[in-house]
DNA sequence: AGTACCACCTGACGGC
DNA sequence: TGCCGTCAGGTGGTAC
Protein backbone atom coordinates (compact mmCIF):
# COMPACT_ATOMS: atom_id res chain seq x y z
CA UNK A 1 0.00 0.00 0.00
CA UNK A 2 2.15 2.43 1.22
CA UNK A 3 2.77 5.48 -1.26
CA UNK A 4 3.01 9.37 -0.42
CA UNK A 5 -0.85 9.53 0.09
CA UNK A 6 -0.52 6.23 2.85
CA UNK A 7 2.14 7.66 4.59
CA UNK A 8 1.18 10.88 4.93
CA UNK A 9 -1.77 9.21 6.65
CA UNK A 10 0.44 7.13 8.71
CA UNK A 11 2.60 9.94 9.42
CA UNK A 12 -0.68 11.86 10.63
CA UNK A 13 -2.05 9.04 12.79
CA UNK A 14 1.83 8.57 14.39
CA UNK A 15 1.59 12.17 15.32
CA UNK A 16 -1.77 11.84 16.80
CA UNK A 17 -1.31 8.23 18.55
CA UNK A 18 2.55 7.95 19.17
CA UNK A 19 3.61 11.20 20.45
CA UNK A 20 4.94 12.88 23.52
CA UNK A 21 3.86 9.40 25.21
CA UNK A 22 6.93 7.85 27.35
CA UNK A 23 7.90 4.42 25.11
CA UNK A 24 8.53 2.32 28.84
CA UNK A 25 9.36 -1.20 26.57
CA UNK A 26 9.78 -2.31 23.14
CA UNK A 27 8.60 -5.17 22.08
CA UNK A 28 10.24 -6.96 18.83
CA UNK A 29 7.53 -8.99 16.33
CA UNK A 30 10.54 -9.44 13.36
CA UNK A 31 14.33 -8.60 13.83
CA UNK A 32 13.93 -8.40 9.96
CA UNK A 33 12.31 -4.93 9.65
CA UNK A 34 15.37 -3.56 12.56
CA UNK A 35 17.55 -1.50 10.09
CA UNK A 36 21.52 -2.48 11.33
CA UNK A 37 20.44 -2.36 14.43
CA UNK A 38 19.42 -5.13 16.61
CA UNK A 39 16.19 -5.56 18.74
CA UNK A 40 18.25 -5.32 21.79
CA UNK A 41 20.17 -2.18 21.05
CA UNK A 42 17.02 -0.58 19.66
CA UNK A 43 15.01 -1.34 22.59
CA UNK A 44 18.07 0.15 25.07
CA UNK A 45 17.92 3.69 23.11
CA UNK A 46 14.31 4.14 23.08
CA UNK A 47 13.76 3.38 26.94
CA UNK A 48 12.36 6.28 28.92
CA UNK A 49 12.18 7.97 25.57
CA UNK A 50 9.34 9.82 23.89
CA UNK A 51 8.57 10.82 20.05
CA UNK A 52 8.64 14.49 20.24
CA UNK A 53 8.26 15.15 16.72
CA UNK A 54 7.31 13.34 13.34
CA UNK A 55 7.76 13.82 9.68
CA UNK A 56 7.39 12.54 6.26
CA UNK A 57 9.66 12.82 3.42
CA UNK A 58 8.42 10.61 0.83
CA UNK A 59 7.81 7.36 1.52
CA UNK A 60 9.81 7.47 4.74
CA UNK A 61 8.39 8.44 8.16
CA UNK A 62 11.12 10.41 10.45
CA UNK A 63 10.00 10.97 14.34
CA UNK A 64 12.83 12.78 16.81
CA UNK A 65 13.26 11.61 20.05
CA UNK A 66 13.47 13.75 23.65
CA UNK A 67 17.34 12.96 23.15
CA UNK A 68 18.15 13.97 19.85
CA UNK A 69 17.71 10.99 18.07
CA UNK A 70 15.42 10.34 15.18
CA UNK A 71 13.40 6.71 14.35
CA UNK A 72 13.06 6.12 10.77
CA UNK A 73 10.29 4.15 9.34
CA UNK A 74 9.48 2.87 5.51
CA UNK A 75 6.66 0.50 5.03
CA UNK A 76 7.65 -1.51 1.70
CA UNK A 77 4.71 -2.94 0.12
CA UNK A 78 2.55 -3.55 2.96
CA UNK A 79 1.95 -1.75 6.56
CA UNK A 80 0.54 0.79 8.74
CA UNK A 81 0.82 1.94 12.41
CA UNK A 82 -2.16 0.41 14.94
CA UNK A 83 -2.84 2.13 18.22
CA UNK A 84 -4.03 0.10 20.92
CA UNK A 85 -5.31 1.00 24.29
CA UNK A 86 -6.26 -3.13 25.48
CA UNK A 87 -2.34 -4.75 25.96
CA UNK A 88 -4.38 -8.12 25.23
CA UNK A 89 -5.32 -6.73 21.64
CA UNK A 90 -2.74 -6.38 18.72
CA UNK A 91 -2.35 -6.00 14.88
CA UNK A 92 -1.83 -9.13 13.26
CA UNK A 93 1.69 -8.54 11.91
CA UNK A 94 3.35 -6.38 14.65
CA UNK A 95 6.81 -6.38 13.66
CA UNK A 96 7.77 -3.81 16.57
CA UNK A 97 5.94 -2.26 19.36
CA UNK A 98 6.27 0.12 21.38
CA UNK A 99 4.85 0.16 25.05
CA UNK A 100 4.08 3.19 26.51
CA UNK A 101 4.24 3.87 30.22
CA UNK A 102 0.36 4.71 30.44
CA UNK A 103 -0.12 1.39 29.09
CA UNK A 104 -1.72 1.76 25.43
CA UNK A 105 0.86 0.76 22.60
CA UNK A 106 1.15 1.26 19.11
CA UNK A 107 2.31 -1.41 16.77
CA UNK A 108 4.07 -0.85 13.70
CA UNK A 109 2.39 -3.58 11.45
CA UNK A 110 4.84 -5.14 8.53
CA UNK A 111 2.87 -8.29 6.90
CA UNK A 112 5.18 -8.60 4.10
CA UNK A 113 8.52 -7.89 6.41
CA UNK A 114 10.10 -5.38 3.40
CA UNK A 115 9.28 -2.61 6.36
CA UNK A 116 12.18 -0.88 7.93
CA UNK A 117 12.68 0.69 10.96
CA UNK A 118 15.98 2.05 12.28
CA UNK A 119 18.14 4.82 14.39
CA UNK A 120 19.36 7.79 12.70
CA UNK A 121 20.99 11.29 13.97
CA UNK A 122 20.19 13.49 11.66
CA UNK A 123 17.20 13.30 9.38
CA UNK A 124 19.11 15.43 6.41
CA UNK A 125 21.92 12.91 6.45
CA UNK A 126 19.04 10.23 6.00
CA UNK A 127 17.58 11.63 2.98
CA UNK A 128 21.20 12.12 1.35
CA UNK A 129 22.03 8.66 2.00
CA UNK A 130 18.93 7.34 0.82
CA UNK A 131 19.40 9.85 -2.10
CA UNK A 132 15.77 10.87 -2.03
CA UNK A 133 14.98 13.26 -4.12
CA UNK A 134 12.77 16.27 -3.43
CA UNK A 135 9.47 15.22 -1.10
CA UNK A 136 6.94 15.41 -4.52
CA UNK A 137 4.30 17.46 -2.12
CA UNK A 138 6.86 19.59 -1.36
CA UNK A 139 8.19 20.53 -4.69
CA UNK A 140 7.18 23.88 -6.52
CA UNK A 141 6.02 23.96 -9.95
CA UNK A 142 9.11 25.80 -11.33
CA UNK A 143 11.53 22.99 -9.88
CA UNK A 144 9.56 20.27 -11.00
CA UNK A 145 9.50 21.51 -14.24
CA UNK A 146 13.32 21.89 -14.57
CA UNK A 147 13.89 18.12 -12.85
CA UNK A 148 11.83 17.02 -15.38
CA UNK A 149 13.57 19.02 -17.94
CA UNK A 150 16.94 17.37 -17.95
CA UNK A 151 14.94 13.65 -17.32
CA UNK A 152 15.27 11.24 -20.04
CA UNK A 153 13.02 7.57 -20.05
CA UNK A 154 9.01 6.78 -19.94
CA UNK A 155 7.15 9.15 -17.94
CA UNK A 156 5.68 6.88 -15.54
CA UNK A 157 9.17 5.98 -14.71
CA UNK A 158 10.24 9.14 -14.04
CA UNK A 159 7.60 9.52 -11.59
CA UNK A 160 8.29 6.42 -9.86
CA UNK A 161 12.00 7.92 -9.40
CA UNK A 162 12.22 8.57 -5.67
CA UNK A 163 15.92 10.42 -6.19
CA UNK A 164 13.84 12.64 -8.81
CA UNK A 165 11.16 13.00 -6.99
CA UNK A 166 9.96 11.26 -3.21
CA UNK A 167 6.45 9.49 -2.75
CA UNK A 168 5.36 8.42 -5.43
CA UNK A 169 4.89 4.63 -6.09
CA UNK A 170 3.25 2.45 -8.40
CA UNK A 171 -0.40 3.06 -7.79
CA UNK A 172 -0.28 6.80 -7.84
CA UNK A 173 2.19 7.23 -11.13
CA UNK A 174 -0.71 5.37 -12.94
CA UNK A 175 -3.94 7.65 -10.67
CA UNK A 176 -1.70 11.34 -11.84
CA UNK A 177 -1.16 9.70 -15.77
CA UNK A 178 -4.71 9.28 -16.05
CA UNK A 179 -5.67 12.42 -14.61
CA UNK A 180 -3.14 14.37 -16.99
CA UNK A 181 -4.19 11.89 -19.89
CA UNK A 182 -0.74 10.79 -20.65
CA UNK A 183 0.14 7.68 -21.78
CA UNK A 184 2.63 6.15 -19.09
CA UNK A 185 5.44 5.05 -21.93
CA UNK A 186 4.98 8.83 -22.87
CA UNK A 187 8.97 10.14 -23.33
CA UNK A 188 9.66 12.70 -20.95
CA UNK A 189 11.44 15.18 -23.50
CA UNK A 190 8.80 15.06 -25.32
CA UNK A 191 6.85 16.67 -22.72
CA UNK A 192 6.85 20.76 -23.32
CA UNK A 193 6.26 23.38 -20.81
CA UNK A 194 2.54 23.34 -21.02
CA UNK A 195 2.09 19.63 -20.36
CA UNK A 196 4.97 19.33 -17.57
CA UNK A 197 3.22 21.92 -15.70
CA UNK A 198 -0.02 20.28 -16.23
CA UNK A 199 1.36 17.01 -15.25
CA UNK A 200 2.63 19.04 -11.78
CA UNK A 201 -1.05 19.97 -11.27
CA UNK A 202 -2.34 16.33 -11.85
CA UNK A 203 0.26 15.33 -9.16
CA UNK A 204 -0.89 17.49 -6.46
CA UNK A 205 -4.57 16.93 -7.24
CA UNK A 206 -4.12 13.56 -7.03
CA UNK A 207 -1.59 13.18 -3.93
CA UNK A 208 -3.90 15.81 -2.03
CA UNK A 209 -7.29 14.22 -2.71
CA UNK A 210 -6.10 10.82 -2.20
CA UNK A 211 -5.08 11.73 1.54
CA UNK A 212 -8.14 13.56 2.19
CA UNK A 213 -10.30 10.06 1.28
CA UNK A 214 -8.22 8.51 3.56
CA UNK A 215 -5.48 6.89 1.81
CA UNK A 216 -3.95 3.97 3.31
CA UNK A 217 -6.87 2.98 5.54
CA UNK A 218 -9.39 0.33 4.34
CA UNK A 219 -11.90 1.61 1.26
CA UNK A 220 -9.96 4.32 -0.06
CA UNK A 221 -11.26 2.84 -3.53
CA UNK A 222 -14.83 3.66 -2.71
CA UNK A 223 -14.19 7.02 -1.48
CA UNK A 224 -12.29 8.31 -3.73
CA UNK A 225 -14.13 10.12 -7.23
CA UNK A 226 -15.78 6.50 -9.28
CA UNK A 227 -14.10 8.87 -12.22
CA UNK A 228 -10.98 8.31 -10.75
CA UNK A 229 -8.54 4.91 -11.99
CA UNK A 230 -8.17 3.47 -8.39
CA UNK A 231 -11.58 2.10 -8.41
CA UNK A 232 -11.32 0.53 -11.93
CA UNK A 233 -7.41 -0.99 -12.05
CA UNK A 234 -8.49 -4.02 -14.02
CA UNK A 235 -7.76 -5.19 -17.42
CA UNK A 236 -11.22 -4.96 -19.15
CA UNK A 237 -12.76 -2.49 -16.46
CA UNK A 238 -14.05 0.39 -18.57
CA UNK A 239 -13.31 3.61 -18.49
CA UNK A 240 -15.52 5.78 -16.25
CA UNK A 241 -14.10 9.16 -18.52
CA UNK A 242 -14.68 8.47 -21.61
CA UNK A 243 -16.11 4.68 -22.15
CA UNK A 244 -13.00 3.20 -23.11
CA UNK A 245 -11.33 -0.43 -22.20
CA UNK A 246 -8.64 0.05 -19.50
CA UNK A 247 -5.75 -2.20 -20.60
CA UNK A 248 -2.86 -3.12 -18.15
CA UNK A 249 1.12 -3.47 -19.43
CA UNK A 250 4.60 -3.61 -17.75
CA UNK A 251 6.29 -0.83 -17.72
CA UNK A 252 9.54 -0.98 -15.66
CA UNK A 253 8.52 -5.16 -14.60
CA UNK A 254 5.32 -3.29 -12.86
CA UNK A 255 2.31 -3.67 -14.03
CA UNK A 256 0.83 -0.32 -15.22
CA UNK A 257 -3.03 0.92 -15.82
CA UNK A 258 -4.24 3.45 -18.33
CA UNK A 259 -7.37 3.52 -20.62
CA UNK A 260 -5.99 3.51 -24.51
CA UNK A 261 -8.50 5.91 -25.44
CA UNK A 262 -7.93 8.74 -22.88
CA UNK A 263 -3.95 8.38 -22.69
CA UNK A 264 -3.15 7.72 -26.07
CA UNK A 265 0.17 6.22 -26.96
CA UNK A 266 2.64 9.07 -27.83
C1' DA B 1 21.37 7.09 -17.79
C1' DG B 2 17.84 3.98 -18.45
C1' DT B 3 15.99 -0.50 -18.33
C1' DA B 4 15.56 -5.51 -17.27
C1' DC B 5 15.80 -9.08 -14.11
C1' DC B 6 16.46 -11.20 -9.52
C1' DA B 7 15.90 -11.30 -4.64
C1' DC B 8 13.69 -10.37 -0.41
C1' DC B 9 8.66 -12.04 2.13
C1' DT B 10 3.65 -13.33 3.02
C1' DG B 11 -0.81 -14.31 1.49
C1' DA B 12 -4.73 -14.12 -1.75
C1' DC B 13 -6.67 -15.73 -5.88
C1' DG B 14 -7.61 -18.32 -10.15
C1' DG B 15 -7.16 -22.58 -12.60
C1' DC B 16 -7.29 -27.36 -12.63
C1' DT C 1 -11.32 -29.58 -1.28
C1' DG C 2 -6.56 -29.04 -2.21
C1' DC C 3 -2.41 -27.98 -4.64
C1' DC C 4 0.26 -24.83 -7.55
C1' DG C 5 1.60 -21.04 -10.15
C1' DT C 6 1.15 -16.13 -10.30
C1' DC C 7 0.78 -11.78 -8.64
C1' DA C 8 0.76 -7.77 -5.25
C1' DG C 9 0.90 -0.51 -4.02
C1' DG C 10 8.88 -1.24 -2.74
C1' DT C 11 13.66 -1.20 -3.04
C1' DG C 12 18.46 -2.63 -3.73
C1' DG C 13 21.85 -5.02 -6.42
C1' DT C 14 23.64 -6.57 -10.79
C1' DA C 15 24.24 -6.53 -15.65
C1' DC C 16 23.80 -4.80 -20.26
Amino acid sequence: MPELPDVENYHRYLTDHGLKREIADVGIGSAKVLDHISGKDLAAALKGRRMVEARRHGKHILASLDDGQWLHFHFGMTGFFAAFDDPNTDSAHDRLRFDFADGGHLAFDNQRLFGRVGLTQDPADFIEEKELGPDALAIDADSFIAAFKEKRGQVKAALMDQSLLAGIGNIYSDEILYDAKLHPKTPVPDLDEDALETLYKSMRRVLEMAIERGAGFEGVEQRVPDTWLLPHRQDGESCRRCGGTIRSIKIQSRTAYYCPDCQPAP
